[in-house]
RNA sequence: GCCGGUGUGGCGGAAUUGGUAGACGCAGCAGACUCAAAAUCUGCCAAGGGCAACCUUGUGUCGGUUCGAGUCCGACCUCCGGCACCA
């Protein structure tokens, strides 16, 4: 065996191996149980980046896990490989998007190869490819067919001066990115699918999803927003036909407090109101000036203006004005609410601002009601009553709504109704770089299908748009805009089963194959990406393609990784960034630390810690780490920093102490092998106290390492526990037949239970320990219970709640001996002295407490 | 603004079901080896007090429940993710 730890050498042959023995080719294997692991599949933006590294790492511990566990593992890769970069490359650059991204794929393809991840690429699918988005298109298709997608107007960013539909990141501060032109709502054309047909089922199935963190199902539930509540109509006279106007609310005990009504900027009363009103139609242009972006419209000042209008009050037959509200949305319910401003704390201060009345119709025992100032529990509905209110009046909530919601059925105005937050999914892009939209639009027959969703993206021409129609031939013009990128990653995990299949997308494999037992990807996708996955194969289980329902039985979403920001901030021009590998920091005797750059010595600004982004320059090579400490240091230090759910900070010094582990290993292996490798048939009976206490720790590793790897998916404590048994084995000297027998059946432990961390050194160093075959072939290692077995526990006492003392008692020891040797002990008695003993707490195997 | 999360030594983090706060690692300090440095090895390492045994305080802030709270409950603060066209 080589003295030196040589990762370039080792790592190359161990892949090599893998290779040589396809593997990780995956076959679809009805005798063993199937393991489905699937990380997240990257865009292909150049370089493989650390929170790539770190994805992929997670993945491939459990599926290297798995498989020695006996499961059929797969593991596949492909490429989300339609997006807005590959289109701003090409202006940058000139680069056709194709290029541009094959290129950037065949790079990262290298790149994901040398962290040695047990992936079967012959599953490897590309999004941006026709094998690929043809059946995009023909899933559309199909949809169009049964209503699931459909045509409506939607609302864009419009940029007046480059003429163009922006994406909401294109948009800084309510300007295009480009022009710095104030940006406009437009309302366009665009397909939808009917992702709310699906709303009751998603929400429903979240209950059947326990192996999803909780947050993400919250935040789906919250997003899908069923709410239950009244619909009903405040009726008016408009020249002189009766309509009414409809609002939803879950408040209708509130309803005898309303003041006035306020509707949406595009809501058809405003619109009639501002025919007659130039000051209220230069107010509604003003609302559909800005973005479409929600997050910027809730932040925005609520503002309003009365219409002039009155609608009458369904219960009371007050006049009721109505109000243009900037703040009330056109895609939720009907455009109209009505405003309570007593018990809703928006509603609150818009009536303050302007002057409307204030109505208390709720009280709560022990609270006054002020109308100067917001409480909190105005808004409550628990221990609440009905007030002013007339024939309410005493009534609960839950008794309130349901009585007049009953009310204002009786009068054929309102019912209960459910309401959902969940909008249709606008699916239709005005890019260029994505799956097109296989329609033709023609005179005398409408949308018509592309027969099979011919359409290529690679020709916005005239000779593009202009065709014949599919149905009677006449000239007709072809859909140009092509769809969101999320339906390319809606069903990528189901073509992984199938991938060499041309002739459907999906076959009977998905069937074996799914759901996916292990989904890794970022929190950002807690939303969006799985909540759109989970529709789309609902719909693909409804058009009779597969079984499966949910995609995704276990989820987890990593943390993002972090590092250093240092920048510099020049008295006039733009922050310039500098790279933590760019700058020293240097502490001075007090503790003060301060930073300079390498380069000219001059102190740079530290910007604390953010994400690993080229924005901030504070990125860190995946490549320059591997070529330096190969990829096992890099995997181990993802897997060691922090635990999978939470953010990572990057330190170099953090991968020098990895690789110091890994050396470590190496040189204990070597110093153990150099004498000769033993059997490690350990003779339990005859061990000595310090051979069984060191054994003990090995199987007790062994239990951790399985329970924190299997069931809690946390990898840096049982990398830790990994660390404890070396720190023990490197002070066990023992060279006697069993003490070498021992440190053989330890090492060997240690090498199984760390190969699914750091695969490549532990290829190396099972041969090295004398085994013939593959580590990876090796099934994963059982405890020894007779390993396990302790005579005696440790037992904390605490006098009070406060520690004062430790007793060592028989493992057998019962509550009433444990309760009599703490009382007994002399710390305990010290404490207690003069004091009535009220209490002994004994819980058993842990602690004592005396409570004096 | 709304929804979800987070906060523990100098730093990353551990404490799994309410039961010993700070495992493991990094940095630092001291020592060994070395002509020297690097590497490696050994020891110390929350704060305050004490010669010491040991004591007091301490898990973002304030309050509560409990024999016992980092963990549960309430209010607040901080930072992070999402908000439907970044992926």
């Amino acid at each position: 065996m080589q003295e030196r730890y040589e990762p370039a050498s080792i790592e190359a042959a161990a892949q090599a191996w893998w290779d040589g023995h396809r593997a990780f080719a995956a076959t679809e294997d009805q005798s063993r149980p199937k393991y489905y692991c699937l990380s997240m599949f990257p865009y292909p933006s150049g370089r493989l980046h650390m929170g790539h590294v770190r994805n992929y790492t997670i993945g491939d511990v459990l599926a290297r896990f798995m498989r020695m566990q006996g499961r059929n593992v797969l593991q596949p890769m492909g490429w989300d490989a339609f997006g807005l970069p590959a289109e701003n490359a090409a202006m940058a650059n000139g680069v056709p998007p194709a290029r541009w991204t094959y290129d950037n794929i065949a790079y990262m393809k290298r790149q994901l190869k040398s962290l040695g991840l047990a992936i079967d690429w012959d599953r490897e699918v590309t999004t941006c490819s026709p094998e690929y988005y043809r059946w995009n298109q023909w899933l559309f298709l199909r949809m169009l067919e049964r209503g699931v997608a459909y045509k409506k107007t939607g609302v864009v960013n419009w940029d007046p001066v480059d003429q163009t539909v922006l994406a909401n990141e294109q948009v800084i501060d309510g300007k295009g990115w480009r022009t710095g032109a104030l940006v406009e709502k437009r309302e366009i054309p665009m397909y939808y699918l009917r992702i709310t047909r699906y709303a009751d089922e998603l929400l429903g199935a979240l209950d059947t999803l326990p192996g999803w963190p909780e947050r993400v199902r919250t935040m789906q539930a919250n997003w899908i927003g069923k709410s239950a509540g009244v619909r009903f109509g405040f009726p008016y006279e408009l020249g002189g036909e009766r309509r009414v106007l409809n609002v939803f609310t879950t408040r209708a005990d509130t309803i005898m407090g309303v003041t006035f009504c306020a509707v949406a900027a595009e809501h058809a009363l405003a619109a009639h109101a501002a025919q007659t009103d130039s000051a209220l139609a230069a107010f509604i242009e003003e609302c559909k000036q800005g973005t479409a972006m929600e997050a910027e419209l809730a932040q925005q000042e609520k503002k309003g203006m009365p219409t002039g209008l009155y609608v009458t009050h369904p219960l009371t037959q007050q006049p009721i004005p109505v109000w243009v509200g900037n703040y009330v949305l056109m895609g939720y319910g009907e455009g109209a609410v009505m405003g309570v401003p007593a018990h809703d704390e928006r509603d609150f201060h818009f009536a303050r601002t302007y002057g409307l009345p204030i109505r208390q119709v709720i009280q709560k025992a022990g609270h006054a009601f002020a109308d100067d100032a917001w409480q909190a529990w105005y808004g409550d509905v628990e221990d609440t009553t009905c007030v002013h209110s007339g024939k309410y009046d005493g009534l609960e909530y839950a008794q309130a709504v349901a009585t007049i919601a009953a009310d204002l059925k009786t009068l054929g105005i309102g019912d209960t109704q459910v309401q959902w937050r969940l909008r249709d999914w606008g699916i239709s892009r005005q890019r260029y770089w994505g799956c097109p939209i296989p329609l033709v639009h023609c005179p005398a027959c409408g949308d018509v299908p592309v027969p099979d969703g011919s359409g290529n993206p690679l020709g916005k021409t005239a000779a593009f748009v202009e065709c014949a129609c599919p149905k009677c031939g006449q000239p007709a013009r072809r859909e140009t805009d092509t769809m969101d990128t999320f339906v390319d990653s809606s069903w990528y995990f189901l073509r992984f089963a199938s991938a060499d299949n041309a002739q459907v997308a999906v076959d009977e494999r998905a069937n074996y194959w799914l759901p996916v037992d292990q989904y890794i990807g970022g929190i950002e996708h807690a939303i969006l990406h799985l909540l759109y996955s989970r529709f789309w194969t609902r719909v693909m289980r409804d058009l009779g393609l597969v079984r499966v329902e949910e995609p995704f039985q276990n989820l987890l979403t990593q943390g993002m990784v972090l590092n250093d920001i240092y920048f510099r901030k020049p008295a006039s021009g733009r922050i310039v960034y500098f790279n933590p590998t760019e700058v020293e920091v240097r502490t001075d005797p007090a503790g003060q630390q301060s930073v300079f750059l390498k380069a000219d010595g001059a102190p740079v600004e530290a910007g604390g810690i953010g994400t690993m982004s080229k924005s901030k320059n504070n990125g860190v090579d995946p490549q320059l780490l591997v070529e330096q400490f190969g990829a096992d240091t890099a995997r181990l230090f993802m897997m060691f920093a922090a635990p999978p759910e939470q953010s990572l900070e990057w330190s170099d010094q953090g991968v020098q102490g990895a690789y110091r582990f890994i050396r470590r290993l190496w040189k204990s292996v070597y110093e153990h092998v150099g004498l000769g490798v033993a059997s490690s048939d350990v003779q339990a009976g005859e061990l000595t106290g310090e051979q069984r206490d060191l054994r003990r720790q090995v199987h007790q590793t062994l239990v951790k390492v399985t329970d924190d790897i299997g069931r809690r998916r946390v990898f840096n404590t049982a990398v830790a526990a990994v660390m404890e048994l070396m720190n023990s084995l490197d002070k066990f000297t023992d060279v006697t037949g069993p003490g070498r027998a021992l440190r053989q059946e330890a090492l060997e432990k240690i090498v199984l239970i760390l190969s699914p961390i750091v695969p490549h050194i532990c290829h190396a160093l099972w041969q090295e320990l004398g085994h013939p075959g593959a580590v990876i072939d090796v099934s994963w290692p059982e405890p020894d219970a007779s390993a396990l077995a302790q005579d005696s526990v440790e037992i904390v006492l605490q006098v009070n709640g406060k520690l004062r003392g430790r007793i060592v008692v028989p493992a057998a020891a019962s509550e009433a001996d444990i309760r009599e040797a703490a009382l007994a002990d002399a710390a305990v008695l010290r404490w207690v002295e003069g004091k009535l003993i009220r209490k002994v707490i004994v819980v058993p195997g842990k602690l004592v407490n005396v409570v004096a």
